[in-house]
DNA sequence: AGTGTTTCCTATCGTTCGTTACGAAACTCT
DNA sequence: AGAGTTTCGTAACGAACGATAGGAAACACT
């Protein structure tokens, strides 16, 4: 049986030769610009610096492995659901995820696009349940908006008549899809601009 | 050398005893769903029901039968380039555009979402040139459906103050996303609400 | 019947995949 | 110093990958 020590400070045994968040943040890189299943684990271990018993021993498998690295993007101090919380209205949260997807999506050191958007759209029947997980997040968020609108009717914020599942539908839909523009080489002054020209289907609040 | 014979009558040699054409729809439905790199050759066989050296004499490598796929796929009667170009009006090439691909992306003998939009998203460095492959389509397409918006706005049918780029860039991202949404499971009735949603950030043409 | 031509399938190629025994190495504690 | 514990790298595992050599099979033509 083993003490509740501190996992911080361990007392015994060989000490720790790499760092596991920073050869994770490498693992995330990759996943993130190629994709789950093109990953390969001598990408991997090239990448991060290790060889494939230590991965294997500090994260598990590579679906685990991929797993991390996902908690680890969408993790960050600012997410999805905090821009929709912290907006002052339904359309400054669908305004403001559009804007901080286009900056994420067209970063300086980091891959074009979004990795829950791309790493795992198509794959093999081996790993349908990564792709179900990252189906999962994306409906999540999806849900998310959509309760903050259907808030902002309930309040009076909005019209009544609005749709509200078609129009957390479409700002949805216009993150995918400036996630593959981005990977097709789109800057981040067009993104921003498609943003804009997106947002411009946002119902009047007189209505 | 080899007389010019018609090559849909041939006069000698073993007759071909699988139907090249039905194969080839059979690998296009697999490549849809899985993409290209997920879809394996034993897929392929299985599926097509035809050898792999049999594929290989037919259509040459797994890249080259992806790409002929490709071709079978946005080779229909009706195009994206036809559906720009027959619109009476640059909004209608939009909504028709997005209407077909609605339509298209929730078929019920095909696989959810765009062939074009998900086989290749992310891929691994040997399939960099499949992937740009695609993403030169996509692009053509755009680059089509902002010439007719650039057009309507020269006879006067747009205002001169739009932004071409980011309107058929919008329009462009809604279907990538559509697609997306479609993979996640949204029927067909939802995605033409959220196709409707989007059409909401047309232009007025008064302004 | 026999020859030429093309397509078919069986079997297998070398490579890469994800994964794991296994023993040496590096620490703490007695 | 020696025992205990954990992590490290070397080497290799079986399975699956894309691709191909080689010969049998099925036709047209002589």
């Amino acid at each position: 049986m083993k003490e509740s020590t501190s996992p911080l400070l361990r007392k015994t045994g060989r000490p720790l030769s790499f760092d596991r968040d920073a050869a994770l943040h490498q693992a995330m890189l990759l996943f993130w610009r190629h994709g789950y299943e093109a990953t390969s684990l001598s990408d991997l271990t090239a990448a991060m610096g290790v060889t494939s018993p230590s991965i294997y021993a500090a994260y598990g498998d590579k679906k685990r492995l991929f797993l991390s690295a996902v908690e680890r993007y969408v993790g960050g101090p600012v997410t999805a659901r905090s821009i929709i919380d912290d907006a002052a209205t339904a359309r400054d949260a669908a305004a403001n995820l559009l804007q901080a997807s286009v900056i994420g999506f067209t970063g300086a050191d980091t891959p074009p696009g979004c990795l829950l958007a791309s790493s795992a759209i198509s794959c093999s029947a081996a790993a349908a349940d990564v792709q179900a997980e990252l189906a999962s997040i994306r409906r999540s968020i999806e849900a998310h908006l959509r309760l903050r609108i259907e808030h902002a009717v309930e309040i009076g914020e909005m019209p009544a008549s609005i749709d509200t599942v078609a129009l957390a539908g479409h700002i949805m839909a216009v993150i995918q899809g400036l996630s593959t523009l981005a990977r097709d080489g789109a800057t981040r002054e067009k993104l921003l601009r498609v943003a804009s020209a997106a947002m411009a289907a946002w119902p009047d609040s007189s209505a």
